[in-house]
DNA sequence: CTGAAAGCGCTTACAG
DNA sequence: CTGAAAGCGCTTACAG
């Protein structure tokens, strides 16, 4: 024998109050045409009972879960929680509930971990793919959340003009000598934002860029970035491509004896948790997670009530560019002698 | 006419291969008595057809999701990621799926959180309390992952014990002034943390605890700690309660040209994303979500396994104490000459 | 070893 | 305006 609910539903309020269950699930979803006082009734008697409809046998009858899939290259991402918490409130406030899944890396995990989804039949999905991993369409609506370079992108925040925020706040400050430091040469992301940096820069200037990911390959995991040989070099900017690299070349630069904003500038990238409360707090741009997730949301419900074959649609149509807010805090000032003096007379440039 | 879904079903594969939807049924779980070439021949089709089970008509049929809710109070917190994370994992190893739901601070928006997950009619709930919030049982087990306090606790890292080995490892160092640095008074986890270095302070020991909370509350959010002042009191050792408050704390320090380790050592809790990296690295206690969340999740499932009613069950039977770690890098040193007498000679205690 | 049938809870054409 | 009925896909006692 089939296994029976804990809670009361439709038909033992049908039965209850002398109605069918069809009146019922009018009544309650309002679809139907049922006379004003019917509804009335039926829906003080489902309150009463503590009614909570089964989302499994709504899903049976309309092939639709009312869940959207998440998927994450790696959650471990210090940008997670923001992004996490933005989907699931727009995708509350859209009516869905929200399945995560982590793809841990790897590109075979990723598609391990969209056919978890597919297997607990999420309507659509969500995807922030590592690097520029091509998604192959699923069995479901997809959105892409990534950069605008990203093929099949769907929405995603302006990076690139993010980067001339950054290009511009520190021209501006008087900074000549900038060095941009990343830590995932692959990453469109890093990529863009790094771009948008250089293309904002005046003639004049110079800039170079210090990719970690191949620092470590060298150096080990956490090496030192070698920051303060920099300064001494006559860099007086420090434009890192993420508020976790810009940490890094903080720390390193204090611990050298270099006073920031002072003897030079830092800047990241996300407004990370920690970046308001660190000394000196950290001057960085801002993505507005709230408006990406509602746009990737949008985009996916609007995809699933369209797709009657619920077939595998990217939603592409329009790759939405949020604009980046640059934050300015104490971390980056105006350009003064730098440190290049403080040791020899090189210049970089 | 209902909604049929897109790919291929039991009667799909029943009818193309002229046995009965029951055969194929019982031959895919691998539950009823079916021929072993049968049983082949079944698999086989069913994966050349692509067949994936509908998880609402098993859910329908079972009364079973297969679908655990992560309830957290603020998913912004840095710890998450590890904590979705490594739920994910041991959820996904056992089966299940994770549905996510953001409290968002107060208790009201806990509540109607957990609604929602009761809604999607999940099996079990894990749930990650905000301070001492009382977990009403709901309409499916439940797992409270918070601390050996909380009543009603399930599965914890024991914070006590990670005070202590704080605690050792700065008397072993020398350390006899010791500043713990908190954010929140409220906290059980911090609560205890707190009682675990005291407690493993020797004779002629002095501590004294630094609420940020309370310090905001006249200062401002982002206020300065006010750590190298107290630094020049005499104490030598800053134990802070996160890594984030650590992090807030050795900035602060650099900043003002005290060097770490040299002149005070620095500690914190959680070894977040950042503390293998900054400069320093940081001294820290881990904690092994991944065996929390394994902990966690099978009390969940016996729970569900053994529950036939599915009621409000709350897992607490054992409250499990998994161990911290302590991880020894570069923030901690021996007790030198501290900075007291850089200005002047008041001592603390 | 295999199959016919019931039923989980819902929604939606359709008949009255 | 209201109800009877079909059917989404599955699993599980039961009969053969």
């Amino acid at each position: 024998m089939p296994q029976s609910r804990p809670g009361p539903n439709l038909s033992r309020i049908a039965t209850s109050l002398g109605v069918s269950v069809a009146t019922v699930s009018n009544a309650l979803s309002g679809k139907g045409r049922v006379s004003g006082q019917l509804i009335e009734k039926i829906r003080e008697h489902a309150a009463e009972l503590g009614y909570v409809p089964s989302q499994a046998g709504r899903a049976l009858r309309t092939g639709r879960s009312g869940v959207l899939g998440l998927v994450l290259p790696d959650i471990a991402n210090p940008l997670f929680p923001k992004i996490a918490q933005a989907i699931e409130f727009a995708a509350s406030a859209a009516g869905y509930g929200v399945l995560i899944a982590d793809s841990r890396g790897d590109a075979a995990a990723q598609t391990e971990a969209i056919n978890r989804l597919v297997e607990r039949s999420v309507d659509g999905m969500i995807i922030i793919p590592r690097r520029a991993t091509r998604i192959s369409a699923a069995a479901c609506p997809v959105a892409v959340i990534d950069t605008a370079s990203t093929p099949g992108n769907t929405v995603a925040a302006d990076h690139w003009q993010g980067g001339r925020e950054i290009a511009d706040h520190l021209t501006g400050l008087g900074h000549r000598h900038i060095l941009i430091i990343g830590n995932n040469q692959e990453s469109n992301v890093q990529n863009d934002r790094a771009g948008g940096i250089r293309s904002g820069m005046r003639p004049g200037m110079h800039a170079e860029t210090l990719w970690i990911d191949r620092l470590e390959q060298d150096g080990g995991i956490g090496c030192p970035l070698g920051v303060a040989e920099k300064a001494r070099q006559g860099f007086t900017a420090f434009a890192a491509l993420s508020d976790l690299q810009a940490l890094r070349a903080l720390t390193e630069l204090q611990q050298a004896g270099i006073n920031i904003p002072t003897d030079v500038s830092v800047t990241g990238f996300d407004d990370l948790i920690w970046s308001p409360v660190v000394t000196p707090s950290l001057t960085t741009v801002r993505m507005d997670m709230n408006r990406i997730a509602e746009i990737a949301v949008s985009a996916l419900t609007d995809a699933i009530k369209t797709s009657v074959t619920r077939e595998g649609v990217l939603v592409t149509a329009t790759t939405d560019r949020v604009a980046m807010q640059l934050i300015v805090r104490q971390s980056s000032g105006p350009c003064g002698p730098g440190t290049k003096n403080l040791r020899d007379g090189e210049h970089v440039g």
